[in-house]
DNA sequence: ATGTGGGCAAACAGCCGACAA
DNA sequence: TTGTCGGCTGTTTGCCCACAT
């Protein structure tokens, strides 16, 4: 087998090295990683928020602060890699971070990394497994075009036209399955191997697979399963407590010393961004102006893996744990949606994850940053939001590594922003 | 079904309350949870040591230290819950401690609690799986003596003997099989039921089954998987450096505040008892003599879960990790087995796991009760083993809450200990 | 275009005693 | 006493098309 694409290097845990394609592919669209040796901000709410979705555990309420520890570290990404979990496939990724010290974020030069959403496959399909395909009384059905698009073609010829297809895993099994052209009218089946597979990975009606056939003309294949209640068991290792514990301290410890950590993100157990590049987060920052009343879109991932925006209003801006996390920025943004499918959107969203809607060319702006007053005229006003801790004059508290919030200070340049990246300030309305 | 045993209480997490009776048998003979409302020592490097099983992963030397974490700490034990895992049945418990403060230490009667060995239940028993018990191809043999004695006696008139056996696991959930006594020569075996609950519950050869007919006639079943190498899956939610900072981090809150903990206990995931009785462990430490070449026994568990007794000889007394729990006893005696079968026996043991030999009654001891030279002649010396740090003294530190290690000022009976316990110092001899 | 169901043959599950260890 | 096997039978698997949506 001469695959390229299938490195067989140990990493630690003696794991090999996933298929990118197919770990995005099964990520879905919208989960894209930050490129390695790129500064990236790390949230350790949103970390939580994940271990949170994962133990089935709210954070207790008692478990203390680590006041040392701010609600965002701007960090180097030393590694990342991809794995799946052994037992389900689910697919998550590991990462290395190293907090940076004030001085060194602005040692060298800034590429504008804005984090490119994850190229999806081009040659690939995606099916939700039908009552048919799951039985063991019959194959798979495969959609016409997904198999003229993605699966070799078949010898005409032939009556019936048959041939075997070998496709690979995320663990690099190999699965083979007999294709074949016939029925009345005739279609696409799978059918020898085809019922190995759905019992292997425990398929049922609902759930999907995915088959790509990329540049070196193999064939891929990856499963999603359908968002079932209570998909992750609660872990008998580590009480939920100690666990975020956990995660605040290596963050604290990382921080304070300068030293590496590691985290693990596991993009489809709760949609919780919390390692975002730090352009795109500067670009929010400074350049996504919010008010009250204002209309936004933002990205969903639809069902056939592809995305869709939908529309809402944001209603507020406030911190989402004033105690806990003041000034932060994690999920700061309260929204209203238009069509609000039984809730299952967030009502709470992060400035870097949604598009305002505006007439106004987005980037370079021509107005100022935030405004005191909306500027939309007849929308709600801001008042009753405590606009100090919010934004900007936070970001560069951080930024600066020092209390003072004077944004006179403020030198992007120095720090290797790109020069369109730089806000444009009316200093005389602030 | 009128169940006395099953209280369907709901816990959090929406968990029964499991049974006793069984959870202990699967547990093992060995393994005992001390009484709710009793004091013990809980010892964070030994949960340490079954955080490192089960990530399979070593606790990465550059993690700190909690300088006010004590390697040992003694709690109040508020809240026991026995539990299985919902996918492999693995038993664990989870416990709630409460750091004792000194003065706490001493308020009221200690009990004398020991421990009491897991008490197994009379009325069971427990096979390793063959070939053809696994096997699709046939049911399950019972060993005679086993299908006499724990299933209900079978009506001999019919031919072939017949009967439904109706047996509960862990969960509660209802195995049905059929239970027949036939073949040449003539013997009991399960057929029908039986191969559903092998697949169900992924048996493969070697592992174990195990059945108790208990007070209230009832048959309960329970497995023991075979220890697989590689067992548990590196769990993907928290990465082991920030699980062992949230065990060390939860541990030093609670011990800072008095406040209650949670932790896990899985017995089977590492031969690791890192919760103790105080008793036992002020019992070990005043009482228990070792030197270098001592002799002692300690228990191990059989492959038909019962006991067995296996010798050994001490080698030394140290700490082992010097650099992050200096002055623990946590296995601080270093042991050779007399029967090292591929050193499947831990080269290092905790005082309370052993049994020393000797000639002399254990307690009440006429004997001081630690002895600057062998008291056994013809054995090395003590010379090279810093005794300072070891043993009585360092319990007193703790014990006393102060940095005093003096000995003179020990005072078990205001603590509470009951009589027999205290030990008898002749201080000419120290 | 594709999900489901009946027909059918092959494969497997599973009950039995025979043997041997 | 009990592990494994050959023999036998009933159930399931799984490939085919028809038919409906």
């Amino acid at each position: 087998l001469s695959s390229a694409s299938f490195i067989p290097q140990t990493q630690e845990g003696e794991k090999r090295v996933l298929n990118s394609e197919l770990w995005h592919a099964c990520a879905g669209p919208l989960v894209s990683l930050p490129a390695v040796g790129s500064r990236v901000v790390y949230f350790p709410q949103g970390h939580s928020e994940q271990v949170a979705a994962s133990t089935n555990k709210e954070v207790d309420a008692r478990i203390p602060n680590y006041p040392s520890l701010p609600p965002q570290l701007v960090c180097q990404l030393h590694n990342v890699t991809m794995h799946a979990d052994v037992e389900t496939d689910e697919v998550y990724a590991q990462l290395t971070l190293q907090p940076l010290r004030p001085q060194e974020q602005k040692d060298a030069y800034l590429p504008a990394d804005l984090g490119t959403p994850s190229k999806q496959p081009t040659i690939y399909f995606c099916k939700t497994l039908t009552a048919s395909d799951t039985s063991t009384h019959g194959g798979f059905s495969v959609p016409r075009r997904a198999a003229e698009k993605v699966f070799p073609p078949l010898d005409f010829s032939q009556q019936p036209p048959v041939q075997e297809l070998i496709a690979r895993d995320l663990h690099d099994n190999e699965w083979k399955f007999r294709h074949i052209f016939r029925g009345q009218p005739k279609r696409h089946l799978l059918t020898t191997g085809w019922s190995v597979f759905v019992s292997a990975k425990r398929l049922v009606t609902g759930d999907s697979v995915l088959f790509i056939w990329n540049e070196n003309n193999q064939l891929l294949l990856g499963i999603k399963h359908a968002t079932r209640p209570q998909t992750s068991m609660p872990s008998s290792v580590l009480s939920s407590d100690s666990m975020h514990l956990g995660l605040l301290a290596a963050a604290a410890h990382a921080a304070a010393t300068n030293s590496r950590f590691t985290i693990f993100y596991n993009p489809r157990a709760s949609p919780s961004e919390f390692i975002i590049p730090l352009a795109k987060y500067l670009k929010a920052c400074y350049y996504t102006q919010v008010s009250v009343g204002m209309r936004f879109r933002m990205l969903f991932e639809t069902e056939e893996s592809s995305v869709r925006r939908y529309m809402g209003t944001i209603t507020g801006i406030s911190d989402l744990d004033i105690a806990r996390w003041p000034n932060s920025h994690w999920r700061s943004v309260k929204v209203g949606w238009d069509e609000s499918t039984a809730g299952e959107r967030q009502p709470r969203v992060s400035l870097w994850e949604i598009e305002p809607l505006t007439t106004f060319p987005m980037y370079p702006s021509p107005f100022p940053l935030r405004l005191k007053r909306p500027w939309t005229p007849g929308l709600p006003s801001f008042h009753g939001i405590k606009d100090d801790n919010l934004g900007m004059n936070t970001s560069l508290m951080w930024l600066r590594g020092d209390g003072d919030p004077g944004i006179q200070s403020l030198n992007l340049q120095g720090m290797g922003v790109a020069p369109w990246m730089q806000p444009r300030v009316d200093t005389s309305m602030l």
